[in-house]
RNA sequence: CCGGGAUUAGCUCAGCUGGAUAGAGUAGUUGGCUUCGAACCAAUUGGUCGGGAGUUCGAAUCUCUCAUCCCGGGCCA
């Protein structure tokens, strides 16, 4: 699906090609040299170095005396390459940094370089993401699902995918049950006029722990009477309950669509858990019909124990579907409605045993799309004292992480312009700054590995983070504003910084597709810390304004190249860069 | 019991799917703002890649095994 898109590394693959078939008469793809190339150990070594132990193989001799060989042999090498030489078993090449500025930073300027192809027949995928609850509180867990999700749409979409970006609330259940039976018989106060969702959420809290308190007194039965009268009515879609559950539905939707907002994160089709609920118990009884299904003690299900994977059951001895079952008819509704070929689930590391057998069932249901549908599982958030739980209540509200966040970015940082700027705009930065901070250190880690959250630690920016790059963009902002416009287009590379830019910069489109390959954002985090790290070195010992021309232009033109693709990359985490900061 | 994941510097993490001398941040030490923005830069200390065995030219990466932690395994989601 990817293709061979870096322009520099194409031309190189070719002329190894070629000169692989004039000295050991095989043929070996450039497709296949373009996905050899590796890096270097030191800038000393070379820019880029292509192994030639799979060539030796083939070729039977040794992989030192292959690369001895080509490194010796005349050939057409790319103007791009200053020089070729063997190490060991290395064939390194060093760029002339020059010559790829040259055409490279002027597409990056012009913008042609962010809107390379790099894939063909792409699968129409559906990407979802985002699967809260209503009548709970949403805390900085279901951030990272969020901006790990949002994250892999950016990526893909970049990428030339055609994708469909989805979430599926649940907004049916005990849990919705609970928090409204405690709403209606125990709550005796006001209900407050705004921040109503997360004021829910409290609720829920707090019907569960007054439940599990009466749990074994004579109040155990009237609470399970009272329950069972709240879901029957939920199910029946009438009465008091109902009608309450619409209102306060509503209110969690609020929530949600407020964090989605200051998220920047947009959704293509919501589904509704309450809304394939029935049509999850009539598909699968058809298949219970068509014999695909089993019943055994009562309940209807497939036997999938020969694939080591159980039994998955799909209706309650009552009757009641499960979870599996709506993830069933989901899948269904997704391949039908929108002609998808491939699903991926963002789903945290709990469901890998639910989505083997979803995805098992599907398949033996004969949908071919089954084969294609990916769990990208993640590690919790935790607290440093275990787990987080809304069922327990020891949470941290998402709103809570901003809050202080913001307020922290004021205090330390943006109090120094509070004569300078507008309160608006302080407000707006410190906003833009926050988001920065916690999309980039939600997408940093990599998914398989859990989160221990620390607010203070969170708190810290210094370091490898977003604003430090934030930083940097405005750092050039800053000075091109001052600068203006370079008097001459030629780019000169004359210092061992601008070719790390350089040789970083056109490095770009690799490392998003690393990251969408993958499904692992943070590849492209790595990518644009290294960019901003190297920019900063840059700016220590390469003086722009000060400089005479043509270097002075030079540097514009550089520096205005390294901002367009930091703002392209955090764009892809969906991190916005402040003018100033 | 069975299955999945994690384990790399004091702490938080990278390590490009088997390649060259294992890298960052942070903490510690030291130097750098009258000079394009110090939310910065430069230098330095710090490692038996959880332990052991194996596979091969070559292992943090693959296999086996042991240890510790986390998560799953038909009437919850």
């Amino acid at each position: 699906m990817f293709i061979n898109h870096d322009q520099f590394r194409s031309e190189l693959a070719s002329a190894i090609s070629e000169l692989i078939t004039k000295n050991f008469s095989l043929t070996f793809s450039k497709e296949k040299i373009y996905s050899l190339f590796g890096p270097t150990p030191s800038k000393e070594a070379g820019d880029l170095s292509f192994p030639l132990f799979i060539l030796a193989k083939e070729a039977k001799t040794n992989p030192a005396l292959a690369a001895k060989t080509l490194a010796e042999s005349e050939a057409n090498w790319p103007a791009f390459v200053e020089k070729v030489q063997n190490a060991g078993p290395y064939l390194n090449f060093y760029f002339d940094f020059n010559k790829i500025a040259q055409t490279l930073i002027p597409e990056i300027n012009s913008g042609e370089f962010f809107k390379k192809k790099f894939t063909e027949n792409t699968p129409k995928t559906m990407i979802e993401f985002s699967q809260p609850n209503t009548h709970k509180e949403l805390h900085v867990g279901h951030m990272r699902n969020l901006c790990l999700g949002d994250s892999l749409i950016r990526l893909h979409r970049y990428s030339g995918f055609d994708i469909v970006s989805t979430t599926f609330p649940g907004d049916v259940g005990t849990h919705v049950a609970k928090c409204l039976w405690y709403l209606k018989f125990h709550y005796k106060g006001e209900i407050p006029k705004e921040r109503k969702g997360a004021w829910l959420g409290t609720l829920y809290t707090a019907g569960n722990n007054l439940l599990e308190e009466q749990r074994g007194t004579p109040q155990e039965e009237k609470n399970r009477e009272q329950l069972t009268l709240i879901l029957k009515q939920l199910e029946q879609k009438s009465g008091e309950y109902y009608e309450l559950w619409k209102e306060t539905r509503q209110w969690s939707i609020d929530l949600m669509n407020e964090v989605y907002q200051w998220a920047d994160v947009k959704f293509d089709v919501w589904y509704w858990e309450s809304e394939v609920d029935s049509d999850s118990v009539k598909l699968a009884k058809e298949y219970y019909d068509k014999g695909l299904f089993i019943e055994d003690k009562g309940c209807i299900g497939i036997d999938l124990s020969e694939y080591k994977l159980g039994f998955c059951m799909l209706l309650k001895s009552d009757g009641n579907g499960l979870y599996a079952t709506k993830d069933i008819e989901l899948a269904r509704r997704k391949f039908q409605d929108f002609k998808i070929e491939k699903s991926i689930y963002v789903v945290d590391k709990r469901q890998e045993h639910h989505f083997k057998q979803v995805f098992k069932t599907l398949e033996l249901m004969g949908f071919e799309q089954a084969k294609n549908c990916y769990h990208l599982q993640y590690d919790f958030v935790e607290l440093p004292d275990g787990a987080m739980s809304s069922r327990k209540g020891n949470i941290v509200p998402l709103q809570s992480l901003i809050d202080n966040m913001v307020a922290m970015i004021k205090d330390q940082y943006l109090s120094r312009y509070q004569n300078e700027w507008s309160v608006e705009e302080i407000e707006e930065t410190a906003q833009t700054v926050a988001k920065g901070a916690i999309k980039y250190g939600m997408t940093r880690i990599d998914p398989s590995k859990k989160i221990v959250f620390d607010m203070q630690e969170w708190l810290k920016l210094d370091g490898e983070s977003g604003p430090y790059a934030q930083y940097v963009c405005a750092r050039i902002n800053s000075m091109l504003k001052k600068l203006g416009e370079p008097t001459q287009q030629e780019v000169k590379i004359i210092e061992k910084q601008e070719k790390e830019l350089v040789a970083l910069l056109m490095n770009f489109n690799h490392a998003v597709e690393q990251a969408t390959t993958n499904y692992r954002p943070s590849a492209l985090t790595a990518y644009i810390y290294d960019l901003a790290r190297a920019y900063n070195s840059f700016y220590a010992e390469c003086p722009v304004g000060p400089a005479s021309e043509p270097v002075k232009s030079s540097r514009i033109l550089l520096s205005n190249a390294v901002s367009k693709t930091l703002k392209t990359g955090l764009e892809l985490l969906g991190i916005k860069a402040p003018e100033r900061m």
